[in-house]
DNA sequence: AATGAATGAGCGTTCATTCAT
DNA sequence: GATGAATGAACGCTCATTCAT
């Protein structure tokens, strides 16, 4: 029983990232995994429930990587520690894109599909709200070590989560970017 | 008579923001300005080229606002004006997203749509040099006013443009995010 | 439940008769045995494909007939049989199209339509092969009997065709148009 | 004046010899001798009034040429005359073939057309019965110059019209076809 | 002697969805 | 745990035709 429905949804998966929710059409999804159209509808309610079920799975992973972030977090004691802990950050979310690069794309068609429906945008800002936390936490901890002060904890950790996410798009687009350099540079800067 | 042209252009341009390439038909489109469907045909071969000659005409505008930056630069002789020409900088990227909020998620749109539609796909392209290539220009200017060493061009350029980039992004989903705070957060840890 | 799928097959039939491929439309067949347009699209993929089964399912009778007529050719052992047996051939032509009024137009109609679709010209030119063969081999078999000379024997085949399909096309069109006079006048002035 | 109405009709008869009737969009026709939909409803009151105007002139052709055939048949003699006039006869319809490939699909394109529009119909019943009649006058001229008896003019002036347009027909498919071998071994038959 | 601008009707096709089996 | 058979709605697109200019 799982088998099928697993499939579905990663066909579905596969199929938003190139042809978006509209572009998806559950007969493509049916066909290319040798079942029929109502078949679908015995595991799913609906097309946009099959997508928010997607969705949720999604997510899911990503609460699971903020949860890893955040025990790494809490073990750190010293400056040398965290500015490790930093550098190495960004080539974590590189090598899950190495395994997965469209797991962006998707989520920018449920960005755009967001506008369109409520319950994609829901889910859409907690997960929203989960990345600005994650960066506040990191540099909360850099003031516990006194490395920044209070008042620049809010605006630095906004740059972080902004260079983050930006050097993990660019990235897609071309993979032989040097976002070591950038990312580094920003360390440099912000924690010399 | 221009008239009926500019509409379905206006139209098709409020529609792609909210429901996308494909969510979007030319029976809405027509039926909101008043005209039938065959009307648009009159105007625009299909609606792949209905949406292409939108798109000309939205890159149009980041042509000009790119020529006007570039004069403005020409003009600075000095670190005082050149910071304060960086501090504005977002503000008046900021200030036309306030007449037209609607262009960045639009072009997202056509970012989605270029992994199907190969001359979509290169008028983005073309687009992104020119973003790439303003910021460039803009840190070369730093540099020959030895505000920076010129190895640091590049990823610093690149820093600042996903900075740019990112408040922008962020000011859509949230108007009242005060961007002018990170912005010179950022320039003050560049150029002090 | 192959209903469906006949009657549309055989409302094609005859609508391609009297209108043509373009100027049959999937609505009226649809409408006329009271399904809707898409449920042709659940038995035939696109309306090119119908049309190509349904020459199929033609050409399979054009085959079975000939398949007959070398049966009956093969038992042929003196020249009386063989005369009659060359009467009574347009007789059996006749009576086929006695039934079945409307197949000389249907191929017309496809003839017209290989000009723009290949594997209609394919399937009409593997059927005029088999017309072609078919009239070659009764006129071996009145060589075989010595009733003409061998160097006759293409020519004459192709003359005795011409008739034939002649005077199928006039039947259909005037049906008191006295056929028989004419083979036998031909058969008289070849074979006497 | 008389140039865009003499277009038009040209390439209204290159395109239903392709693409029939239905197929024929007046769209097509105005746009490749460039001018517009609207004009050609200055020169003609409809589409359908377009190809009865194209049809009249098809016609009229045929006419001329059945009235100088009637002319060289007048001037006859002699047996040797006839048998070659006959004998010259393929030839000259072959010579205006080749000149205009087309007349041939044309005509087979409004006999089907005919099953639809009446007026079409009327047309081709007329041009037929020219045709009938004029290998009925030949075979006369036979039966004048005591070459074939009285009551054999009926039924050899419909087989040799049988050939002859069957000749025709097939040389359109096969130029290579040797025809005068066909003709001739008719000829042989008949009038020896 | 034409064009610009448009329309109503209809085309083939695809969609998400349903339901009896 | 599915399928066969179908539907209503909509799609992008093209058609012959009209009419004011």
């Amino acid at each position: 029983m799982e088998k099928k429905y697993d499939l579905i949804l990663q066909k579905a998966y596969e199929s938003i990232a190139i042809n978006g929710y509209d572009g998806t059409s559950l007969n493509d999804i049916a066909e290319s995994i040798g079942i029929t159209k109502p078949a679908i509808y015995y595991h799913f309610k609906s097309k946009e429930n099959l997508f928010l079920v997607l969705l949720d799975y999604i997510i899911e992973e990503f609460e699971k990587d903020f949860k890893k972030v955040m025990i790494d977090l809490n073990k750190i004691k010293v400056k040398d520690e965290y500015i490790l802990f930093l550098r190495e950050l960004i080539n974590e979310d590189l090598y899950k894109l190495k395994k997965d690069d469209k797991v962006l794309i998707v989520l920018k068609q449920y960005y755009l599909l967001s506008f369109r429906i409520k319950s994609v945008k829901d889910r859409l800002d907690s997960l929203s709200l989960m990345n600005e936390s994650k960066y506040f936490k990191i540099l909360e901890k850099a003031y516990d070590l006194s490395l920044i002060e209070k008042k620049d904890i809010k605006e630095t950790s906004i740059i972080f989560s902004m260079i983050d996410s930006s050097i993990l798009d660019n990235y897609i687009e071309n993979s032989n970017f040097d976002y070591n350099k950038i990312w580094n540079n920003l360390i440099n800067k912000y924690f010399d």
